[in-house]
This record gives C-alpha cells, sequence and structure tokens, in this order.
DNA sequence: ATTAACCTTTACGTTAACGTAAACTTTGTT
DNA sequence: AACAAAGTTTACGTTAACGTAAAGGTTAAT
C-alpha cells in the first residue's frame, strides 16, 4: 500500500505531468516495474524522482541529476570505480558550495533593494499628506 | 579606462560567447552604448551581465533573472509599483529558501554517500592484502 | 454494457537559449 | 597597402526537456 504508487500518484504528488515521468524513464532515470504494461513504481523510483526534481530545481541538467541519483546506487564496486564516484562527488559538492554562495550573495541584494523600497515608501506616504 | 568593456572583454572575463551578450541585449536585458555600431559596456552593463549569470548558474530563465536585475533599477516609484516590486523580492526570497534547502539537504546526501564509499575502499584495500 | 477514468505507445510540435555560418565593416599593425 | 583581429547584422540550425494529440487498451462503477 505505502509502496505502490501509479504514474499519476507520482506526478501529482510532486506536481508534474505523467508526461514528464515517461520522459525521464525514456532517459534511463527511472526504471518501474510493470504489472500488465502499466507501470507501478516503488518507494525506490519514488525517491529518485524526488532526487531528480531536486536537482532540477537547481538548475542541473538532467544528465548531471541523473548522476547524483546514481551515486546512491553505486553499480560496480571496484577501487577505481568507487575513486571515480568519490571525485564526482567532490564535483558536485563544489558546484553546490558555489551556488549556495550566489543564493547568500542574492539574498543580501535583494534585502538592500528592499529597504531602499521601504524607504522610498516611506517618503511617498509623507508626501501625499 | 575602468569603466569600458568591449564584448569580448566581458565575454572573456564572464566565460560566455559574444552571442550570448548580444542575445541578452535582444531580450532587452543589456543596453549599452554604441560609438558608431560598436557596443561599449559600462560599469552598470557589466553588473548587470554579472547579476544575469548568476541567476542563470541558480536555474532561474532569463525572464527570471532579468526580473531580478530589474529590481535594482526600479523605474517609476509610485506606491502601487514599489509594493509590487516588494510583493517580487518576497518571492524570489522564497525560492532562493528553498533552492538554499535543497542544496543543504543534497550536501548532506553527498557525504553520506561519501562515507560509504570511502567504507568501501577500505574494505576492498584490505581484501586485496 | 456502457460510460468514465485511468493507462499505454507513437510521433510530431514547441520553446528557450543559445550555436554557427555568411557576408560585411572598422581598426590597428606591420 | 594589405592583412589580421575584432566588431557588426542577418538568419538559419540545434538541443534539452518536455507539450500535445491521436489511437487505442484496461478497470471499476453505474
Amino acid at each position: 500500500m505505502t509502496d505502490n504508487y501509479s504514474i499519476s500518484d507520482l506526478a501529482k504528488e510532486f506536481d508534474v505531468t505523467t508526461r514528464t515521468i515517461r520522459y525521464y524513464e525514456d532517459e534511463g532515470l527511472l526504471s518501474p516495474v510493470r504489472r500488465g504494461q502499466t507501470r507501478v513504481y516503488s518507494n525506490r523510483d519514488r525517491t529518485r524522482l524526488k532526487l531528480i526534481l531536486r536537482g532540477r530545481r537547481l538548475g542541473l541538467s538532467l544528465e548531471e541529476a541523473g548522476q547524483i541519483v546514481n551515486m546512491y546506487t553505486p553499480g560496480s564496486d571496484n577501487l577505481e570505480q568507487l575513486q571515480a564516484l568519490i571525485d564526482k562527488i567532490e564535483q558536485h559538492r563544489n558546484q553546490l558550495y558555489q551556488k549556495r554562495k550566489d543564493i547568500e550573495v542574492m539574498l543580501k541584494d535583494l534585502s538592500e533593494v528592499e529597504k531602499i523600497c521601504q524607504q522610498a515608501m516611506v517618503e511617498k506616504r509623507q508626501q501625499s499628506k
């Protein structure tokens, strides 16, 4: 019950279209089980979708988002692959640090603009009296 | 000297093509002065470009990025417009909060995956001895 | 049994954000 | 003067990430 989702269940929950979900499957990011020819999504699929959408919100491409999601399920586990994975993590981490920095600066800027706005409004109000 | 940039100056500095910069102009986000028919960019133009690219890095559309940039140069300053501006700021701020949250979670997740990787590597190394 | 509400595949369409190429002008340099 | 480097406009091309429509199959309730 808590581990079986239809495509429209997920579409509603995450506010995307079914087309989007099927597209992600085409791109190899999701692989739900089939009952007959109907897709049945597990909690694992749901989590993957959630992670993909999180990546997208941050401006990652589907490919990048897919890379990150796939990190949670490392396929081969020989030393080389593991090191490559760690390297990738490092890269994404730095990208995220940059984004976080951008956000902080932007928030600060917005606050300044807001202050100026509020001051201007106070002045306008006094003028009209 | 410090207030005159050619299009390729900016392209180099921000690592974009001149096409991109001209495109932003077509979209009304930049409006450099012309010397003859050659574009000359001021510090203000440079700042606007910088802000646009910052927005893009965060996954904003060009339109959204443009909105934010235009907040720095409020056109009309009647009460209504000012209030509308403040509302927009609030919206963008909330969007940024969400993104920041996403980033924090993602960073945490990446750290966990990394730990698991490192443990797996330690085990692999001991196996091979 | 016949709607309604789902699901499916196939396939062409769309949009934003540029890339790319052609043809030309202007500017500085050897 | 001629050549390279950088600028310009115009315009068609490209790609990712879906949208949309058609044509049909399955299931549940009236």
